[in-house]
DNA sequence: ATTATATATCCGCATAGGCGGATATGTCAA
DNA sequence: TTGACATATCCGCCTATGCGGATATATAAT
């Protein structure tokens, strides 16, 4: 029960619910793509992530400099939510403006880079 | 997206998670019913529920003296998470002593009230 | 080894929110 | 009106957690 409610946590805060939204869209993403596109501090944005995984909610592998992160699917509960979450999402007027500004952030990067 | 935050949040806390398994149970609970099964103070209980209805998670109605607390079901996001939660919640042990402990008590009303 | 870059963590500060006792409010019965 | 009971709200206290700047760590390139 507390495991759930640790999950629902995770969910709690808009700015970790930005970034759930983006990861749907893109599968993976770096901490310097978050901050691009959500317009945040270095720190604020590795800290959420840092939640989100201690909350089961994504996962992190590193890729050289770069830490690739991607939204868990093994638990049930995540994965069902995740799903909801994601059509609810689509006429979600915050959530298709973050997509277009992610769009346009990923059009302008060259290689696998942040710069 | 901030609403869908907030309606997290009030998943997010262990006490409002087993109100909900309660409440996803028998339909409809009195404060009274609250406080005994689950063993909280009155102040404790009435603030949850309070908190729950702010984030469109219960609708209350007065019956009398008692308030009479229900989950809300309007918003498709709310009635799919609350689906999902009551298959997850079935095999949950802490759940599962809840609900053991809300029959116990609702046998032992006599009518409608909460002595 | 040094430097540059990406990320994680630390720090102090501010707010949200948990708790239970005390008190206020609402409703009904006598 | 008074009293009893259910509930809501207030209060002070304490912890969790948000923030961003500063610092530490990890990796790769020179």
């Amino acid at each position: 029960m507390e495991q759930i409610a640790q999950f629902y946590k995770a969910l709690s805060d808009e700015t970790r619910l930005r970034i759930t939204a983006l990861l749907l869209e893109s599968k993976e993403l770096c901490v310097c793509d978050l901050m691009a596109v959500l317009d945040l501090a270095q720190s604020t944005a590795s800290r959420h992530l840092a939640y989100m995984r201690n909350s089961a909610l994504v996962d992190g592998r590193r890729v050289g400099v770069w830490m690739h992160y991607t939204l868990q699917t093994q638990n049930p509960l995540v994965a069902s939510t995740l799903t909801m979450l994601k059509e609810q999402l689509s006429y979600n007027e915050r959530a298709k403006e973050d997509r277009r500004r992610l769009v346009a952030h990923l059009a302008t990067k060259e290689t696998d880079n942040c710069s």
